[in-house]
RNA sequence: GGCCCCGUAGUUCAGUUGGUUAGAACGCUAGCCUGUCACGCUAGAGGUCGACGGUUCGAGCCCGUUCGGGGUCGCCA
């Protein structure tokens, strides 16, 4: 035992161990000189816990804890001391308790530290980010990475529960061969040449199924070089899974207990199940977006039809090619003064439309943008279908890139919410938006590219259309959404050859290219192949849902800035 | 790559129409103080107003460029 060996953690002492001997180890938090008498609030990762120096009773270690400044690390041995009742403070956890200070070591003398390591106090991010180790001293980073270690532990706990075998797979691969820009790694061995860092680890985990280990999960590290969010790192962790002999229905119910397990072993948060679905094409037509936000009641109408051929030229003009969709936001109109509404109709070409047609209906009055276009039996056939009501304002986007107007109209029923203070931070709205398309048309390389990847199944029912209708293909794909962030994203992967054969052949690749990028897993596929399907969380999303905060940043212990440094 | 926002003591901010020596709070330093806990009191130090250029008799403030940071769209199989 070396002299400063810690006997308790600061932040556990209570009056039950009043009268024992105490060494408690920490950084000094603050100091409070009353001349003869010097109080420290002593820290570590479990709080604070005061201090006492004496000058009358111990002037040597009273001169020298005069000396301390913030953030010097001490030890700090004596005897654990009840406060009388008038000095007991109330707000702190060790509030009735204090450590009569027998002998002092400074363990490290600090300088004045840039910022105060507090919460409460606001300081730029740059400067939290180029003191991290100081940033992550204070108790709320403390809270966010503890947080993270027990949903990671309860992740693993799940899992292993479940029959689950957790495998490691390589960092260093071979360049995948679509999606996200990969990093690269030059290769000593084969110099030009370069190892690519994994985006998923998707193609290994396909091979452990094919290899027999039936149930696969990884906390797995990935990468993939795009621009950063607040929701986004370029190097982040998945909760990557994989499963055999399983089908949609499978995969979707073991993960949804996967998440309530997590929110309640963590969070102690209930999550009913099962989880509410929806196809995702009544996702993009209720909400406008493939993640919807379920905190938020409103819904889009589309009005495609009201649209198609009226007087106004914007909405026919959009009908004609792609869509013409609405949201009425029921007695909103007070919170939307034709100042706002100006300043939405400026901000919503961020989303690539035109603009922002509206009706405010207000004491009794109808205002509108585009009325004089139209004629009464057009308007109201739209104010019938929006049921509308003295005290609505309806917002209406049409574009003939139909999903352009639908996007756009989802963000504004969130920016609308947000407005409106509709985003609760601990209201937890889960669903599972499923039936994604499995193939989009990519103007500039002029092919279907898969949405998903090219190993993504096809729906039974729609494989008739693979050859006829490749845009109207829906996959057994999946996402779970919580509040409006992606939290995960699978699918259940074609294990026939010749099923694979024909997709390879529908995204345009030549037999070389398919030879040369996917060559290996397809001889692979040769030798049995189980169904098999999975899906990946975004482990850093999921903790920041959890704890409540904007940034994803704020669970990483070192996390990267917009420029990626 | 596009659009929007931010940049003034160590920190968080204020700074009038462009006008004398750029302020406050917290923090820091020194002194006093034996029950504080955001201790108190007294005194003090601390600024290339992100950088560069321009307009002007005069710029923290106006204009341009640029750097750094954030949000977002594109992008993210």
């Amino acid at each position: 035992m070396s002299e400063y060996s810690r006997t308790h953690y600061c932040g556990t002492l209570r009056p039950e161990q009043a009268g024992a001997p105490v060494t408690v180890c920490g950084w000094a938090q603050r100091r409070r000189d009353l001349g003869g008498l010097l109080f420290v609030d002593l820290r570590d990762r479990t709080g604070l816990v005061q201090c006492v120096f004496n000058a009358a009773n111990n002037p040597e270690v009273f001169a020298l804890a005069e000396t301390i400044r913030n953030e010097f690390v001490l030890c700090v041995k004596g005897t654990l001391s009840g406060r009388n009742a008038e000095t007991v403070n109330p707000e702190m956890p060790t509030g009735a308790v204090e450590v009569l200070a027998e002998r002092l070591i400074i363990l490290s003398t600090a300088k004045t530290p840039p910022f105060e390591i507090e919460d409460d106090t606001d300081v730029n991010e740059t400067l939290r980010l180029k003191y991290r180790y100081l940033d992550l001293r204070r108790p709320s980073l403390q809270k966010n990475i503890l947080l993270r270690h027990r949903a990671a532990q309860a992740t693993r706990r799940f899992f292993d529960g479940e029959g689950f075998v957790e495998v490691e797979t390589p960092l260093l691969t071979k360049s995948t061969p679509e999606g996200a820009r990969d990093y690269l790694v030059p290769s000593r061995v084969h110099p030009g040449s370069f190892y690519a860092l994994p985006q998923s680890p998707q193609q290994y985990k396909q091979l452990l199924m094919l290899a027999g280990l039936d149930r696969y999960f990884q906390l797995a590290r990935c990468f993939r070089d795009e621009d950063l969010r607040a929701d986004r790192q370029p190097d982040f962790t998945q909760v990557d899974i994989e499963m055999s002999f399983v089908d949609v229905e499978d995969i979707l119910s073991i993960n949804e207990r996967f998440i309530a397990a997590l929110f309640r072993d963590v969070l102690g948060v209930e999550v009913p199940l099962p989880l509410p679905r929806i196809p995702y094409r009544d996702a993009m037509r209720r909400f406008g977006s493939d993640k919807p936000d379920l905190r938020v009641g409103y819904e889009l109408q589309d009005i495609t039809d009201i649209a198609k051929g009226c007087g106004y030229k914007v909405f026919s003009g959009a009908a004609a090619e792609g869509g013409v969709h609405m949201l009425n936001m029921t007695g909103c109109a007070d919170k939307f003064p034709r100042r706002d509404i100006d300043e939405l109709a400026v901000w919503i070409k961020n989303y690539r439309v035109g603009g922002l047609a509206w009706i405010r209906l207000i004491g009794g009055e109808m205002t509108t943008s585009f009325g004089k276009f139209m004629t009464e039996d057009e308007m109201k056939a739209i104010l019938s279908r929006a049921n509308a009501a003295d005290g609505d304002v309806i917002f209406i986007i049409g574009d003939a890139r139909e999903h352009i107007a639908l996007q756009a109209l989802g963000a504004l029923r969130l920016e609308c919410a947000r407005r409106l203070g509709l985003l609760k931070k601990n209201d937890y709205k889960f669903l599972w938006v499923t039936e994604f398309p499995l193939l989009e048309y990519d103007e500039e390389e002029r092919r279907y590219v898969a949405c998903h990847h090219p190993f993504t199944s096809p729906m039974d029912e729609d494989i008739p259309l693979l050859e006829t209708d490749p845009g109207r293909v829906r996959a057994k794909a999946y996402d779970m959404v919580l509040s409006g962030t992606e939290l995960s994203s699978g699918s259940i992967r074609i294990f026939d050859s010749e099923k694979q054969a024909r997709m390879f052949k529908l995204l345009g690749f030549t037999p070389e290219q398919i030879e040369e990028r996917f060559g290996h897993i397809i001889s692979a596929f040769q030798y049995g192949v189980p169904p098999h399907g999975g899906i990946a969380f975004g482990f850093d999303r999921i903790v920041m849902l959890m704890a409540g905060s904007d940034s994803i940043r704020d669970v990483i212990a070192f996390p990267k800035v917009q420029t990626a440094a």
